[in-house]
DNA sequence: ATTATTCGTGCAAACGTTTGCGTAAATTGA
DNA sequence: TCAATTTACGCAAACGTTTGCACGAATAAT
């Protein structure tokens, strides 16, 4: 095991002082050509870089930041990290990702990891069920924080998200377009902020042909296959079954997908089905699913960004809130001749 | 923002001297009863816990592990990380994760930046093409690491994975008990471990059941979704076509699923196929994918274990191989009648 | 009563880096 | 030639924590 050299080696090995190197390596004026030259020098030969450690010693900064989502294993989250440690890597910060699992006891512990671990600021989207936000509002008062994706009214900070009513618009639209006429929306928690925004889209889109919105046809569930699909038979078992499902998520609708073979209804003559977050897993079940694309890697690499400019901000910072577009990637569950 | 609460901020609240406050924190018995008490009530009241970046100055060591994977999307590799950052926690370490995304270009940078973060060992899977291995044996030479599922035969360090002979063994076993008498193969890219690992297993119960290997039935392709399905689409339409088709990942035979609809073979009655990983997507796919099951979480809490075993011990370290069974997850594409 | 021991605590150095200040030597100006 | 300025560097403190050592006071042993 090598140990690393530091600033304190290469100043023996060229004969100045520590202060000395600490000013050449970063090209002071106040030290000559010649000694910053071979300073440099020596500095690449021992592949000396600075100890993480002591400069946030200095300066109260770590340089690291924390990430909080539901599962990585959604490939939103995992390509929204991408996004984020890319971000991050141009800046000189480290990130350090963990799961909520979308169980908000996890969250908190997660919080409390960040806390100690001192990372200088937290992206965090939000697990399923998240009542209480002690625990952000707390860690707010700490650091910067920055939502995205599943985001919240109830805190005051900079979020990152999708323009969901306008997505969930677009994909109604499209139901309406191939020709459904009685449209179930399947929503996630009751709560869930993003869920009650595509309701919303959902529901203008009605509105704008001059469809009902019948209450019946808006059911909640959890982002579970089984849920989903337990939501989804009762649903297409009543007699005035739906033609067309918006689902909240690709999962939840490829649980619908399965309620509907069970009950042999063909997709999409019978009922057409769209999901939302276009996941990898929306092109390879069958009929391939429609769903509703967002530019995952811009989020992550946007909230980073704006989590990095508020830390290193001096003044007061005025929280950002910013929205894509998304775009609809029609495929075999939507398509009717 | 608030700042962090220090030992000299008790030192000062108590009246004692920072030092003091440091062995009372840890209740040392050279302390009075007394003085451990005030002291630990007030770093309670004060949320006191030790700066990082302090500690890791006067030990050289970061209490940070780093972990390098494929994809975490792919839900091995996200429940893996799950379990390192379990065990990780529970021994006061914190978890830096990054994706090489199957690229040796960006594993290369991802353990450069892991040697720019200090972190005190780091837990690799290799990407599908990891041809050079240099970077890996310079990190070595100043860190532990730990190789996990995918591991490679030229690196000395401690390795755990599945027993991928093992697996892939009673999964053409299954196969052929259900009835298959073509098997074929699809193999990841040449090279990898694992790949070939799982062909002998493959090999072994094709002899004890007296049947021969046909090179043909053994087609290699990556871990894509287009190029399984080129693959799988040559393979089927093969004059001596295979009735079982045994795939070294769950998104390979997904692929392969999606070939036979095309050539209008049922599955399983005209070809069964089976998967490995078992990742919630088999259960998702209709009809939904046999695999074989890893267990993912308990192998990412060895793997962090013995990394920080290696990293804590002060005597040389002898590498430790250890490898888990696997379990067949049985679903419709291998079930006949 | 005196010495030896124990107890409880403080001092100071160390870890690697930055930075304000001080100061020799070199250069400039007269 | 001497003072004033500039140049190029070193010293030391600071960040938060731990730990070997020293030291005064209280207690125990003689």
């Amino acid at each position: 095991m090598m140990k690393q050299a530091t600033i304190k080696d290469i100043a023996q090995l060229v004969g100045v002082s520590a202060s000395t190197v600490s000013r050449a390596l970063k090209g002071s004026p106040e030290i000559s050509e010649e000694t910053i030259k071979i300073v440099q020098e020596t500095a690449k030969r021992l592949n000396y870089f600075p100890n993480k450690a002591a400069l946030s010693l200095l300066h109260f900064k770590t340089r690291t930041i924390g990430v909080i989502v539901p599962n990585l294993g959604y490939s939103f989250f995992s390509t929204a990290l991408e996004g984020i440690e890319e971000e991050a890597s141009k800046r000189g910060y480290t990130v350090i990702a963990s799961q909520s699992l979308e169980s908000e006891e996890k969250e908190i512990r997660n919080v409390i990891d960040m806390k100690r671990s001192g990372v200088d600021g937290v992206l965090i989207s939000l697990a399923q069920y998240s009542s209480q936000l002690n625990h952000l509002l707390e860690l707010q008062s700490q650091m910067p924080i920055v939502l995205f994706d599943r985001v919240s009214d109830n805190i005051h900070c900079s979020k990152i998200f999708v323009n969901n009513t306008a997505g969930a618009f677009s994909a109604v639209e499209h139901l309406i377009k191939i020709g459904c006429k009685r449209i179930a929306y399947m929503a996630g928690p009751k709560n869930l902020l993003i869920s009650n925004r595509r309701k919303d889209g959902y529901s203008m889109s009605l509105y704008r042909n001059k469809m009902k919105v019948d209450e019946k046809l808006i059911v909640h569930c959890e982002f579970s296959h089984t849920s989903a699909m337990r939501a989804a038979l009762k649903l297409l078992k009543s007699k005035d079954r739906p033609d067309g499902i918006f689902a909240i998520s690709d999962r939840v609708a490829i649980g619908a997908m399965a309620a509907a073979k069970k009950l042999n209804l063909r997709i999409p003559e019978d009922v057409a089905i769209i999901g939302f977050n276009d996941e990898p897993i929306a092109g390879l079940v069958s009929p391939s699913l429609s769903s509703v694309r967002q530019p995952a890697k811009v989020i992550g690499q946007m909230a980073a960004k704006l989590l990095i400019d508020q830390i290193e901000a001096d003044k007061v910072f005025t929280p950002v809130i910013k929205s894509y577009m998304t775009r609809l990637s029609i495929r075999e569950s939507t398509k009717r001749k």
